[in-house]
DNA sequence: CATGAATGAGGTTTCATTCAT
DNA sequence: AATGAATGAAACCTCATTCAT
């Protein structure tokens, strides 16, 4: 190569990748639209990726790898009671927004992006959020075990309209100029309505 | 024509299309997929829509007209008390779960498939949200003032997560077979979430 | 259309097609050639064929089936003696030589191209080649039965001389200019090689 | 390089891309075929041949002057009678016979793969099928001088028929697992072939 | 209104070849 | 000599849209 280096040219074309996958979408994402952005030929990409589908496929699964080693991080019977319950929530709220608000183009992707991609990766995603909504369940489910949750919630879908909260609060975040502030009241928002609403 | 109408044909194009929207996405929907099923020729799709754009813009707002109808028939200031509110969400809830369970299509063309249409209808769909959003808040305003919700609550936050889970709500509806039980206890979880977590 | 029709138009897109590939093969013929050559725009190409493969493949095919009809439509075990065998023989080459003479791309096509085609078409011409084996094979098996060959001969290897044979008398016709007297030629010499040379 | 020496390695290239022309045609046999092959750069490669073109040349000219040396090294003049002839027969089948069975890949080099090539390579090939079916001819000139052979015979085209058997000969010997066996029936049924269809 | 043949802009992808290191 | 990143010509193919009948 010589200026860069293989691997910064490789993260360069998914950075550009990923920006414009996250305005336009899929189709409407151009091999042109990147390299001409990074002044490279389109040959160029092909060296470093094997076709179109297969950068979007990389950049989702990057994503989704992110957020599962968040969900593995914590551990959802460490709380003893509703304060320390609380602090959990907000610990992983943190953790959770964070990750969005630091690559923000990581909110289209998932969201919008990936559910129109072929069937593999669909899935792929669908899990995630599947995985998602379990991983609640078993902090609702630890909640009531140790009764400071109510024990007549219907966790499933508790678990369910939790994870719709969070991602209308992403969304609203990813609008925002000034997303820190506002996390903070989602954060707020979100724990007390889990709190109040269930226990 | 002749044996059905111009109009009989025009909606025939329309279910066909919105059938081939939600399932497939508007760039994998091709125009031939459309006249082949309805065994008409590529040209007379043509006489009923300019192109394209214009059908698939034509069945969302369609949509969002539906919906916002549903806003608009119900009245905020209503209810006396926690009871009426719970009443009226419970009625509320049913409406609108109602729409999307008779045209299940609706769901994956609204929340899928129009956030990546082009940026006119996509303002709409952003649109139709925040209308949403706002119908929401109007209700906790007035509960609040009412003193049947706490006056610290922040009402445009919770709003937004309260579309959020009615969002979940919807998409869970939508992949079972038997909506209609799914669909009670749906409304259950939400009128209790909202007021237990709000009162 | 208008003009044409479009089983002539068809036909005219099978006939370029063909004398390209018969002079080319299948990776120097561009679609463009075709198109190009018709003065029609390459898309009309694909509104009659599925891909450049799909026009190959249909070409052979049709190649194939006219040899097979040949071999179909002869009886082997119709001769008595050798001097009615030798009629048959005679028959059979001009019929068999006609084909080639009458569309003189086919010999290229079908003893060139198609060699290098996918897979599938590669085995059914390697199977047309077989069945001319075999169909060779059971005349001079009824020439052995009928005593007007020996019965020393090895059918098998036999069939496939003759084959070659006739190959080589096809390649050698293609290439005059007069293809009508150097056929008696070969004619007159194939039969007496098989009758001389096996009896 | 170091450990091979260039004359080894160019001899390292061309016979990877002999295996590589022999199983899958110019066309779908790639530089990157080969080098990947040997475990060399693509740069490498230019460095012992002008282009794809050059070495495909260079490989099927060293076929053709295998070729012609045999048929420089036998003396067409050099049997009196029928036996003589035939022992001569079975000597030069077996020569020839030999160097394909030696190099299985010659086979469907020389008779597919190459009548692909640009016309100059083609037009090789056409000199060395035309210089063979020569070499044939002063055989059975010889042998009708020696009054061995019938003087009726019309030794153009026989030759021309003694090379499409020895074709099929190949073509079949190529094909199977014990050529030498195939190869002693062959050689019989050649010369029996010749000398008592021609006697 | 209906038809469907024709169009061609526009995109994806391949791969031989170059050249600076 | 060897390397391999970069190039870009060149091909394939799709499909929305037009328009003459």
């Amino acid at each position: 190569m010589g200026e860069k280096g293989t691997a910064a040219r490789r993260l360069d074309i998914i950075h550009t990748a990923r920006d414009s996958f996250a305005e336009k979408n899929y189709h409407e994402t151009k091999i042109s639209d990147i390299t001409k952005h990074l002044g490279i030929s389109h040959g160029t990409f092909y060296n470093y990726f094997k076709n179109k589908s297969d950068i979007f496929t990389h950049i989702i699964k990057i994503y989704i790898k992110k957020l599962e080693e968040i969900f593995l991080k914590e551990n959802p019977g460490l709380s003893n009671n509703a304060i320390e319950f609380r602090n959990q929530l907000i610990r992983l709220g943190n953790e959770l927004f964070d990750v969005f608000i630091e690559d923000q183009k990581m909110y289209d992707i998932l969201f919008y992006r990936a559910r129109i991609a072929g069937l593999e990766i669909k899935k792929e995603v669908t899990k995630l959020f599947k995985t998602a909504d379990l991983f609640v369940e078993k902090y609702l489910a630890h909640g009531v075990n140790k009764k400071f949750l109510r024990s007549s919630i219907d966790a499933s879908l508790n678990a369910k309209a939790i994870r719709g909260m969070t991602t209308v609060a992403l969304e609203d975040l990813m609008e925002n100029d000034a997303p820190l502030q506002l996390k903070e009241r989602w954060i707020l928002l979100l724990s007390n309505f889990i709190i109040d609403g269930l226990s």
